[in-house]
Formats: C-alpha cells, sequence, structure tokens
DNA sequence: TTATAAACGAGACGGTACGTCGAGTCTTAAC
DNA sequence: GTTAAGACTCGACGTACCGTCTCGTTTATAA
C-alpha cells in the first residue's frame, strides 16, 4: 500500500522514541473497507466521513487523524483496488492489450471505482495536492503496465527496440505516455461517458485500431 | 439550447391554455451565467445553490423550479458551451483532427468546464436520469463532429466511402463512437487525469497515432 | 357579521358610483368555514393562508384582498361563534350564570375556538390594531351578556338599583367590567390554561362564589 | 429550575459511565437568557430560533439538541421568572391577596411574559406534551401561592381551618383549585384580553369581591 | 353595445425561516 | 498519546409559507 496516515505520527519514523499508545494497524483496515463497503452503497456523493467511521466501528476522530478528508481517504480506498491489473503474457502483443483492456474495464465497472474515480479526478481540478497524489497512487503507478507490454512486445519482435542515447528514451516514454493516455481514456470514456460496454468485441475493434496506430508511430517517431 | 426546466410546467406544452404568470426568461439566462461564474471562481465542490441564487439575484426557490438540483443545473450550464465547438476545414483530415483535438483542449482547459464535466459524470454514476441527460445534451450532440470529419474525408478520398446497405451503416456508427471515444477520451485522460498540456506537438503526434490507427481500421471492419 | 374587508372597496360606501366586477359574497362565506375547517384541523399554528385559500377554492389574492393577514381572518372567522352566545332566563340569577358560563365553556370547548382565541391574544401584544379589533369583535360585544343579566336581575331584586347621576352609571361600568373579567378570566383559565373541564359542578361552586362577591361588592361600590 | 434537556442525555440518568464531551452549562443560561432577550425586542410571533442561537453565540444545531422546538424553549425562558412570585406577609389576607395580585401584573406586564404566555398556552391546545409541561412548569408551581396564602389566613383566624379526613382535604384542593384559576384568570383577562390596567383600585374591588365570595365558599362546602 | 374597471384563478416571484445534515474540531474519561 | 463518545461551530441543504406580482379571464355597471 501506500500512504494512509497524516497525522503527526506521520513524520517521526516509527523506530524509536514515541510514547503512548499505538494506532491500530486493524483500524486502518476497516475504514478502508469500510469506505468501499460505503462507496458500493452510497456512491461519492452521499458518502460520509461519520458513515465510514460507524462502519468501521471507529470513532470519527480516528478517521481525521489518519486522512485529511474525504477526498484522501476514498483515493486510498480504491487506488489498492488498481494495483490488482496485470498483464499475463498470452503471447501476442494484441491478445496482451485486449487483455488489458478487459481487466481494466471490469475494474472500472465495480461500483466503488467508477463513482469514486471521476469525482476525485475532479475535486482534484481544485485542488493541487490531491492532483499530486492521484498522479502517483494511480496514474504513474499504472503506467508499468504499458512499459511491460511494449518490452514484452520488443522482445517478441512484434516492435522494434528503443533508440539509443537519451533522446531514444525520451521518445518512449513519450509514446508509453501517449499510450497510456489512449488506452485509459478510451476505455474510461467508453465505460463512464458513453456508458456503453467496454465487451471482447469493442476490445477487439479498439485493439486493431491502436495496434495499427502504433505501426505508424514508430515508423515516425 | 436544450432542456432547462423541469417543473409542472414542463409536461403541459406551452401551446394553449396555460394560466398564471408566465416564468421569466431573463431569469434562465441569470442563473446560468451566475453558474458559470461560481464555477469558475469556486468549483464544483464549493459551489452552493444559495450561492448562484444571489449571484443571479434571484430566490432560491427559482432555482429549484427549474432544476432539480446541483447536478442538473451545473449541466445545462456547461453543455451550452459544447456547441461552440465547430471544424474548420483545414484541408485534410489530419490538419482537421489535430485543429479539433486543440479546441476541446481548450474547452477542458476553461476552469467551469474541466471541474464541472467529470464531476457531473461522477455523479451520474449513481443517476440515471442525469447519466441520460449528460448523454443527449454533450456525448451524442457532439458526435456531429466525428460525423462531420469522417464525410468531409470521404468527399476528399482520404477515407473510403461507407459500405451500402444495412450492414454498412452499423459499421460506420460503430466507427464513429469508437473514434470519439478515442479521440475524447484520450484529450480528456490527458488534460484532467494524466495532467499534461495538450500541446501542438501532442496533438500531432495523437492525430499521426489516430490516423494511422483509422488506416487499420477501415481494411477490416 | 362585523368588518371582513380590507382593500380598496371598504371606503367607498357600496352604495354608489363604482364600477367592475363586484366582491363575490359567496367567497366570504366560504373563506371564513374554511378557515373554521383548518382551524379544527390544523389549530392555529399550521394553519396556512395557502391552505385556507385551497380549501375555499379561491386564490390566494382573493384572501388577501379582504384581509390583512392571518390574525385578521382567523379573528373574523372566530368572532362570529361567540355572538351566538346569549343569556335565557332561568328565573334566578344563580341559574343564569350557571348557564352562561356552560355555554361560555362549550364554546370553548371546541377547537376552532380555544386554538384561535389565545393566539390572536398573543398576537395583539405586539400589534395595537389588532388588540383594538379584538375589544371591538369580542370583548365589548359579550359585555352585552353581563348588562343584561344584571339589568334581569335588578328587575327581580336580586340586585339593587344603579345609584343615580353620573357617579352611578360610572360604578355600574366598573362592576360590569370587573364581572366580566373575573367570569371570562376564570373560565378561560379553568378550560384552557389549568386544562380542567368546566363542568356543572364547577360551574355552581364558581357561580356560589360569584354571587357572595357580588353581595360584598354592591355593599360597598 | 426545570426540565430544560430534552435530548437523548436526558433520558439515561447522569450518574454514571456516559462518555462524550458534556453539555456545556453555560450554554443552558446563555440561551435562556437570549430567549427572553428576543421576546422583549421582537416578541413571540417574529422571534426565530435562528436569532436566539446568534444572540446566544451558539450554534442553531445546539439549541435543537436541547430544545424541540420554539415553544419548549420560550416555555422553559419564562416559566422561571414566575418563580420570583412570593407572598410576603402584609398582617391580613386582604392585604396579602392584593400584594400578590399587584405582583403577577407586575409580571404580566414584562413585554416577555405577555407576549410568550398566551401563545404558548394557544400552541398547548394542538400538543399534549406542551399542555403538560405548561401545568407542571407553571400552573401547579404557582398553586403554592394559594396554599400558602390560605395557611397563613387559617393561622390568623381569617378562614375556618380545613375540614378532617380525607373529605377535607379534597374540599380543600378544590378551593385552592377554584380560587387559582379566578384569580390568575381574572388579572390575565384583565391585562390582555381586557387590555386594562390592573391598579391598585382594580386589585382593591377585584379582592373585595373576592373576599366575599370566599365568605360564601366556606359556608357550603 | 360596447367600454371600462374591478374581481378572479393561477402560478411565478423575492424573501425569510425552517429543521436537518454533514464537516471538521474539541472535550471528556478510559486505556 | 490514542481511543470512543458525543457535544460543539459552521454552513449548506431543500422545503414551506409569506405576501406580492403578473398574466389571461370573467362579470358587472356606465357610456
Amino acid at each position: 500500500m501506500q500512504c494512509s496516515p497524516t497525522g503527526p505520527r506521520k513524520g517521526r519514523a516509527r523506530l524509536t522514541g514515541r510514547t503512548g499508545r499505538p494506532r491500530s494497524a486493524a483500524a486502518d483496515a476497516a475504514i478502508l473497507d469500510a469506505t468501499r463497503a460505503a462507496l458500493v452503497e452510497l456512491g461519492w456523493g452521499k458518502l460520509t466521513m461519520g458513515d465510514v467511521a460507524a462502519r468501521a466501528k471507529v470513532a470519527k476522530t480516528t478517521l481525521y487523524r489518519r486522512w485529511a478528508g474525504k477526498n484522501e481517504l476514498v483515493l486510498d480506498a480504491v487506488a489498492v483496488l488498481f494495483d490488482e491489473l496485470e498483464l499475463p503474457d498470452r503471447g501476442s502483443l494484441k491478445d496482451d492489450i485486449e487483455g488489458v483492456v478487459l481487466q481494466f474495464a471490469a475494474l472500472l465497472a465495480r461500483p466503488e471505482t467508477k463513482t469514486a474515480l471521476m469525482a476525485v479526478v475532479a475535486e482534484s481540478t481544485t485542488d493541487d495536492a490531491l492532483r499530486t497524489r492521484i498522479r502517483e497512487a494511480v496514474v504513474e503507478r499504472q503506467k508499468r503496465l504499458v512499459v511491460q507490454g511494449r518490452q514484452r512486445a520488443q522482445r517478441r519482435g512484434e516492435l522494434p527496440p528503443d533508440g539509443g542515447g537519451p533522446e531514444g528514451a525520451a521518445a518512449a516514454a513519450r509514446s508509453v505516455d501517449l499510450i497510456f493516455d489512449v488506452i485509459a481514456g478510451a476505455v474510461v470514456h467508453r465505460a463512464l461517458v458513453s456508458g456503453e460496454p467496454v465487451d471482447a468485441a469493442w476490445a477487439a475493434r479498439f485493439t486493431t485500431l491502436l495496434l495499427a496506430g502504433l505501426g505508424g508511430l514508430e515508423t515516425r517517431d
């Protein structure tokens, strides 16, 4: 996991020298579980801190000692779900992409994810710290999937190797970013904005488009 | 415009025989202007109905007589901005796409748009009526840009004409949907989730990918 | 009846010279009936002008054209009930008093009367015009009962005749006022404040006290 | 004092084991003071809970945590004033009664008392819990004055002693109730309904009537 | 017969207060 | 120094009535 606590405990290493009753580790897990459960039942808009505390059988003070507010709490509760995504080797780049697209779509179909992700991103447009936290906790972490798929395809010979030198590395990073935005953006938009199902047929057509596009991209960049 | 009022007035057609003082048309405009101004200054999260009413010099009840709540009001206030998008003819499909991508990015860069769009979509995950309204007011309306660009490219010979018969029409519709999700999704994700600028360079690289992808798509579907 | 309308119509005599549609007499009756019905069902506190208008099948404007507000409307609706009180000749002062006490108690037992009377009096503590109107419409009108009973008792020889001259008249007026306050006050207090029933036994005991008191009063004043 | 709080705290005895932050005692006093001040300035009709909260420098929720509504709050604020009434020994029953009548009249002349008392009684006609509360907080408490005056007069020999046995006790209680209704009723009616001053002259005449009446009553009951 | 003028129904309007809810803080006693 | 409990301040919520207004319509007299 990542970064839950915010209170005075955070800074001072847990190594030594502190006194008093230690924070309950079980409480952390109970709170995050309760948060996800509340998201499922109520959605972002109706979720309240008091309700989460009650579900977790914890006092509200305990919540606020560890998270700055609803945004941060929900982000942590949801971010961990994204770490379950992985890129199983299905033998070809096309199948790998289709697989991860469907995995991602399945994740976005979960009520806690779909309601929380957009809401937290919306809040982040007026909260820089939150935006940073989202990028650390979700965006950058999941780019690993693109990087991994690319490397695997290069090993298979489906994609040309990166160009050498700092120039080549920068180009590779730009490609990763672009591909990540295209994949994540298209799936999110299809699922949440257009409100159409991301099924195997759509995934196949999208992957076809993307692979052809990659070909065009590589020849130039 | 589209669909502001919600109250009992909506149903009964305004055709004849209605009694009572008519609703003020000026109030509608003042309210939507005030809503956009409040979005700019406060963002979705801090915007309140009372504040909007005060800015519009209107009673809170007048707001609630016309819109069911914050979601519906903000949606109407923002949806009209999307109608300003257009597809100027720049001579080639590539330039047309780059142009609309940059226009769209500019729209998403406006504070009222960026804070409102994601928030309303987030709310729509737990509100079916709202989801429908978003699709009518934004999603379906803007597909016209894709349709128009496609037709223009076909006229220019940059894209093959649609296949004949109902089969061909369905394939064309699927293509439009897919392309729309890819373009809108990628731009939104780049701008709001990744938080990176959508500048001319990015637009060019994205368009290159998309055009190559379209080629791959057309040969098969 | 007394004084319902307040609007511009009030001043100019109805005799001549006005044009336009005349006020509906039926509406007046319907409104006052509706007011009493609403008092019974809802009590003073929950009664609303809109509700009265709806019950009377009349527009709110029609109410406000005739009465200045809730206080005035309710006062008029209730005052007329007090005019039903009368002093039947039962042959002796004691029986006459007991009769009127029980009549008055029965009137106060009606839900519309009990809830309205106290409330309007309460409002009149901060509204001089209302206080005047109450005195005209209720208090002074009902003193006739005391005057009448006194005269009848004097005719029977149960009470000595008034003293002569302005002196005697003033003393008589003072007596009437005092007796009225004692009777009305005791019955109202018993019924509404103490919340005990005003039954025949109580009326008999009260009348005994009052009659003995009157004897003491007459010998001196 | 008596009975201010209504919330969950009321039930569970304050004996032991309760947790959480205790209610502020200072807030209670500030609220009741503010209520009386608002009654003086605004009268019952214009008094609002929000205004009382603001005057007491307390949140509106704190009011509602302790009192169910305006009726209960105002009753508590005013009831305490009635406890200031007392029956100084002036040497004779007549003087004692005149004294307490004038004291009571002075209390009713205070703006907070006059506007609140009638209004709360009016509300109590459609609210049984409120009626009970009024009787406990005001009516029954002030009967002590009648009881005390009666005992004192009996000690002085101005009134015969109570009859013996349960019979005599019941008769005494009936007398107390009757006398209380007559005194309180007459004074309230004179002051608030008739709107005439309760001055020494009126008090003397009323007391004369009452004392003579008591004589008649005692010989029979 | 036609104007004129007021009453009328309907319902939108600007306000004010309501009573509730949630956020986030603070104060206790217990651990 | 954390914990549970719950009171606290603050601010927004959405609703209910208020009393006024603006319509179109109806119903009388007066010209």
